[in-house]
DNA sequence: ACAATAACTAACAAAATTGTTAGTCTTTAA
DNA sequence: TTAAAGACTAACAATTTTGTTAGTTATTGT
């Protein structure tokens, strides 16, 4: 349970209100979440096709972090119509899908330095 | 201190070699340090300066976040040529500068929706 | 001589996140 | 009737991240 009156609660609103880039990391910055949203945007959009992409995920942790990804309205639970026992599948919402370029320029950027691309900053001289 | 033996480090693992997207992630997602980047692009190139921008962060936090930032080569320290007792400052990397426009789509993205845009999912009713 | 500024570091404590274990419920197949 | 699949939940433990406290070093202003 988050202590709200700790000064990591306030520190992290703090940083919120300062700029919306805050409250948009948190949302995608927990471990498997941003791989999850990518694995539905794919397809994968039924609790067993994602434990199988992520073969080393719990069940708790997977439906936890579904769930911090639907408060977050990335996506959402929807129950298959017509389906004996009710089948449940995770669709992204226009928000969600909205985010998904921004992960593959994120996944460029990662793989173009991670790929030998040289580092190296101009030397600034002035204060 | 990394417990390298951990489930949570082999998932860390895992997940960096699915895709670049997850190290890009893990790179940018800490507290701090995607405002840090942001207001060292913006000018802010000196220890103090961050520091008024982030009155909140304490200065070992601060550092400690500077530190990781480099570690990943977003960005680097430098001296200040001819000052005495010799400045320090901070600047971006090539591969710092790149994520500033990715940083700011995730900006725009998150205001977008905070500020009201309707959020919605198409029914898929097929598995 | 003394305090102040700039830029740190190490050790530790508090809090948050992640992972584990042991359950639940419903339905179908053997 | 028993087991298995699918989709979970709650409580707890392990690990990691964040914040705190108390230092350091070098130089300048008073």
């Amino acid at each position: 349970m988050r202590k709200k009156q700790s000064t990591n609660f306030a520190n992290e609103q703090f940083l919120f209100q300062v700029c919306e880039l805050n409250s948009a990391i948190a949302m995608i910055s927990g471990r498997w979440k941003s791989q999850i949203v990518y694995s539905i945007s794919q397809g994968n959009h039924r609790f067993h096709l994602l434990q199988q992409e992520l073969p080393n995920i719990s069940e708790a942790v997977l439906a936890r972090q579904l769930k911090e990804l639907e408060n977050h309205a990335i996506l959402l639970k929807q129950e298959i119509p017509n389906t004996v026992p009710v089948g449940i599948q995770y669709v992204l919402t226009n928000k969600g899908w909205d985010l998904v370029p921004i992960l593959e320029s994120l996944c460029n950027w990662g793989k173009l330095y991670s790929e030998g691309k040289e580092i190296s900053a101009r030397i600034i001289s002035e204060i």
